[in-house]
DNA sequence: CGCCAGGGTCTCG
DNA sequence: CGAGACCATGGC
């Protein structure tokens, strides 16, 4: 209201969330923790936030309604528990991730980060991301990095720019992906209405999106909670849950279809999360 | 230092 | 359809 009034904390009641758990579990990069708040944007609106038992304190350009959207506060964690295969991977993965919510990311953001995302670990998919921001980002009040650059604005630049954010062969597909949306080829609005295998079949038109990253954006970004990314760690778990045979990477797609249940991406990103920080895996 | 990372694409059998 | 080569870069 007042321009001059000292910034405002709100509360917000968050059961059965863990934020430093969701914001740190590979679905998103670009949250920071700054004197006991994570500091982050949604869009181009700056947010910062601590948990403290069942809620969640903060302050920034967000309504309640909208952190609460974000982080996804609706989701049932009953119903999606209740969901979990009663295999003992994903059991141990349900009891050693409580908290961890599938949160609702921008579109362009989750999809451009996951173009770039190739066969690099997590630590570098943050990097290049806050490199894109910092160098073609629109500056945000209150914020100590940049809002994602629009298609629009990536369509503008070159290759070899994006490659001084450490891209490598990743900036040719961030530079297409941009000039395609640009330029209407793909209209990421109209993917929220469609069936899911069309979203994906037109997401995978777009260069450096495949299977894998179309359904980290599928995920991630359009609430398709049945999406399962299969990458080199739910390859492994899936051999795993085999018994350790074999298996071609389309026979591994099938089944983590077929056995993780209607909330297949919850239980996916359940288990990456574990295996990753647990590290209780063959590594081959 | 050698290996690996939240892969995609193209080619060849 | 399936396997291999190739693509850059940094963490460990």
């Amino acid at each position: 209201m007042n321009g001059t009034a000292p910034p405002s904390v709100s509360i917000l009641d968050a059961p059965d969330f863990n934020l430093p758990l969701t914001l740190t579990s590979g679905q998103v990069f670009h949250w920071s923790e700054v004197a006991g708040y994570w500091e982050g944007l949604v869009g181009d609106k700056y947010c910062a936030v601590r948990q403290d038992g069942q809620h969640l304190v903060f302050r920034g350009s967000l309504s309640a309604a909208e952190v609460a959207n974000y982080f996804a506060l609706d989701h049932a964690m009953d119903e999606i528990s209740a969901s979990f295969p009663d295999d003992a991977f994903s059991q141990a993965a349900l009891r050693a991730c409580t908290g961890l919510r599938v949160i609702r990311q921008p579109e362009w953001e989750c999809l451009a980060t996951f173009i770039t995302s190739a066969m690099k670990q997590v630590a570098h998919i943050r990097q290049m991301s806050l490199a894109i921001r910092s160098r073609f980002g629109m500056p945000v009040s209150q914020s100590a990095i940049n809002a994602y650059p629009s298609p629009a604005r990536l369509a503008l630049t070159d290759e070899a720019a994006l490659r001084e954010c450490s891209l490598g062969f990743r900036a040719k597909n961030l530079l297409g992906a941009a000039r395609s949306i640009d330029d209407g080829t793909i209209d990421l609005l109209a993917l929220r209405s469609m069936k899911t295998a069309d979203a994906r079949t037109a997401l995978c038109s777009l260069p450096g999106v495949g299977v894998k990253v179309a359904n980290c954006v599928l995920l991630f970004a359009y609430e398709r909670l049945d999406a399962v990314p299969v990458d080199v760690w739910i390859n492994r778990i899936m051999r795993a849950m085999r018994g350790g045979r074999p298996a071609t990477a389309a026979q591994l797609q099938r089944y983590s279809e077929r056995h993780l249940g209607p909330y297949a991406g919850y239980v996916q990103q359940y288990l990456f999360h574990h295996a990753r920080v647990s590290k209780t895996l063959p590594q081959r």
